[in-house]
DNA sequence: GGAACTCGCCAC
DNA sequence: AAACGTGGCGAGTTCC
């Protein structure tokens, strides 16, 4: 790795950095432990009686007749071997090393009952054995203290471990509840969870400054995500409040093409994650009992053929189009940095990030104009983090940062000091971080979350 | 018996 | 022309 702290600045906020996210691990975070053990027990139940159910089909029977003595239903590597080649089944889809996959997207697409259950079971165990097992193995008197790490990412984030803190299930409501549940504040404390708006976003801007882009960020109203589903679903107006069925296509729109996009992706791999999210097949002519039902009544792929993209490949070609203007006319500017950045990193061999770090050694294009946005986004949290915990020492308070999420903050609240907690937030994340680096050319703004006093990490 | 690998899956 | 960025971790497997 050839990353180095290019400038003092950039020293000192990793110096301090670290300080501070020694002081959130020495805090630590209170865990249900009699939850965490009781909750343990009843998953263990529920795989037992999951195999019983998977010990019952076809398939297992095919198992271990292959297997015998070493069947073993957590082997992906035997599963594979039973599907594509005893059963004979074509893989839908390979693994990068070109064997055939069995994660959860591919293993939807065969028809067999089994692999319900082994879907199932497979979620279960993660839940127990990756969170609550790690929680109890790594608390100390029911608390827990992960780590946060600065000297492990290419583009100078952070990252946790032991346990890790900055991937506890939240997108799938049952792994969320099992897991999440398990988190506590300190006796009579409350949690809290300030989360920056679209941080990454807003740090692509201080580099590249793309006027459409700057009227997206701080125009009142605007909505690029809502354009863009507009665009992608061919609506005159994606109209939330009237059709509250539309707010799914503007998330279509959002991870399915904006984000990607950003990231480097391209409109052929943006067409499969949209279609499978509003259910629509990427083979033959869309049918008008294709896809979702819209508030209007109408299933998506009837709306999708009476406004002329007929099927997948129409869909593909549409989508090339969007893309095409997305980055030809409505940021343009910031494809015009992205070009000037990556032919500055092959002259020089590296780029520096606004916050002073220098990201060099082999780099791909996506990586080169990447990295300098995720690392300066995280910076900016780690200031504030910084500043937020220096006040809190200094003041006294009873309220305890206890860990950080790449671009949130998450507290041990004491009630008693709620208020003024929170009033020192919103000076940290939204004036005084502006205030500090110049550099910053749009307002920045933070989601604050309460949860029950003496509540889990759940709303 | 442990290191290094693959795969799958959780987060931003 | 190519084509999604960053991590941690459990389980299985392979290799020495």
């Amino acid at each position: 790795m050839e990353q180095t702290l290019l400038s003092q600045d950039a020293y000192r906020l990793f110096h301090n950095g670290s300080l501070e996210l020694a002081e959130a691990e020495m805090n630590g975070i209170y865990l249900d432990t009699n939850y965490c053990t009781k909750k343990t027990v009843a998953l263990s139940r529920k795989i037992t009686y999951l195999q019983k159910r998977l010990e019952q089909t076809e398939l297992i029977k095919v198992w271990r007749e292959t297997y015998g003595d070493k069947t073993n239903f957590n082997s992906d590597a035997q599963l594979a071997k039973i599907l594509y080649s005893k059963m004979g089944i074509t893989p839908p889809n390979y693994t990068p090393s070109k064997r055939g996959a069995v994660d959860e997207k591919t293993l939807m697409e065969i028809d067999n009952p089994a692999l319900d259950y082994i879907l199932r079971i497979r979620k279960t165990k993660k839940n127990k054995d990756t969170y609550l097992a790690s929680f109890i193995r790594e608390s100390v008197d029911g608390i827990i203290h992960p780590f946060f790490n600065l000297n492990t990412v290419r583009t100078f984030r952070s990252s946790s471990n032991n346990p890790n803190f900055q991937n506890i299930p939240k997108r799938n409501k049952e792994a969320k509840k099992i897991c999440r549940r398990a988190i506590i504040p300190r006796p009579g404390h409350q949690l809290m969870e300030v989360d920056f708006s679209a941080l990454e976003v807003n740090i692509s801007q201080c580099y590249h400054k793309d006027p459409t882009m700057y009227r997206d960020l701080t125009e009142p109203g605007a909505d690029m995500h809502r354009d863009m589903a507009q665009e992608i679903f061919i609506m005159d107006s994606i109209n939330n409040e009237k059709y509250p069925s539309h707010d799914t296509l503007r998330q279509a729109a959002k991870n399915g093409f904006v984000f990607p996009q950003f990231y480097g992706d391209y409109f052929g791999s943006n067409a499969f994650y949209l279609s499978d999210w509003v259910k629509l097949p990427t083979e033959g002519v869309w049918k008008d009992s294709d896809g979702i039902r819209l508030d209007t009544g109408e299933n998506i792929g009837s709306h999708m053929r009476r406004s002329g993209v007929r099927s997948f490949r129409g869909f593909l070609r549409h989508l090339e189009q969007i893309e095409k203007h997305f980055w030809g006319v409505r940021y343009s500017v910031y494809r015009d940095w992205r070009k000037r950045w990556y032919e500055e990193y092959q002259k020089k061999g590296y780029c520096d990030t606004l916050t002073g770090f220098r990201c060099g050694g082999v780099m791909k294009r996506n990586e080169v104009i990447n990295y300098p946005i995720q690392g300066s986004a995280f910076h900016c949290l780690l200031w504030c983090f910084i500043q937020l915990s220096r006040a809190a020492r200094k003041e006294g308070w009873r309220t305890k940062l206890i860990g950080q999420i790449h671009d949130s903050m998450i507290l041990d609240v004491c009630p008693d000091e709620r208020e003024y907690v929170i009033k020192k937030v919103r000076q940290i994340t939204e004036k005084d971080l502006r205030e500090s680096w110049e550099w910053i050319v749009v307002p920045l703004s933070v989601d604050v979350d309460l949860y029950e006093i003496n509540g889990p990490w759940l709303s």
